[in-house]
DNA sequence: CAACTGATGCGAATGATTCACAATCAGGTC
DNA sequence: GACCTGATTGTGAATCATTCGCATCAGTTG
């Protein structure tokens, strides 16, 4: 039950909300773009508006519940708050890998503080080639 | 003269290519939108359409000439290819400054390998309170 | 300096995201 | 459990950055 999380958040337990979140549980180790939570709705028969689904991602967003990211292409990609983690993508076949290494969040944190900053968060994404035998082949287009 | 530069990059060294290039580089240190390139022209007396400004700095990027960034915005940010760096950005007056810290691009090779990639190239921002006595004073907006 | 090919400028097209506003719902109240 | 009030939703239109299409123009080569 998670319209706990909801209210904890200052947010009303509205139908949409929770089915958002739903979507983003079931999914917690993708990174979904509005539209795939809004396909994914769809394919649950749940028919909720574009437009909600942005407004409900910026409230998750600003009650920390879910992070959002722009890695290259510039477009927003969402994923359940899990706590600390950063990513790893395969320029090929656009796998992403997330990972975790407290000593580089030591550096980076005495790097800011070197420079006088007090640092808040990080946005950490390495590219690189997975260089796994079905990289190409599962040329991650969709997941339709 | 950078009429090499677009030579070496088997780009034809045109008019708008120049220029655009010249405000980079009279930019140095700062990261531009395509939109920043196209005021800066014009308050230069040079017309150039902001379409040719896009086109120019995709071809520019591919050519290894330019970095294209997305911070948090999503909005693309364009700077001069200056050899690897970070970025530190202050989330109360939106500072960016530069940074380069050889130990922690080590550290990201490995653990890049640790994973099984080739890194080819990564995006570490730090976000935080810069601290300055004129921090929010200078909001930065803009510096038309 | 003529010809060939790539580059530009313009405006229209696109795609992601946001807005406006009337209709509806959640949550507290009696 | 019906009511009230403000929050939330759905719809379609609006906005913003970015890209396209195409006719015109400019660099380069010989």
């Amino acid at each position: 039950m998670q319209t706990s999380d909801l209210r904890k958040a200052g947010l009303k337990a509205t139908l949409p909300r929770l089915k958002i979140l739903e979507v983003l549980q079931q999914n917690k180790q993708d990174h979904l773009s509005a539209e795939d939570v809004y396909r994914k709705l769809l394919d649950n028969e749940e028919d909720i508006g574009l437009a909600t689904i942005y407004r409900v991602l910026s409230q998750f967003e600003d009650a920390g519940l879910v992070i959002r990211h722009h890695f290259e292409d510039g477009h927003a990609l969402f994923e359940l708050e899990q706590g600390p983690h950063d990513h790893l993508i395969c320029v090929k076949c656009g796998k992403i890998e997330e990972f975790f290494d407290n000593e580089m969040q030591q550096r980076q944190r005495d790097l800011a503080n070197k420079s006088g900053f007090d640092l808040s968060k990080h946005t950490l994404v390495l590219y690189g080639d997975c260089q796994t035998a079905n990289c190409e082949n599962d040329t991650k287009k969709d997941s339709s």
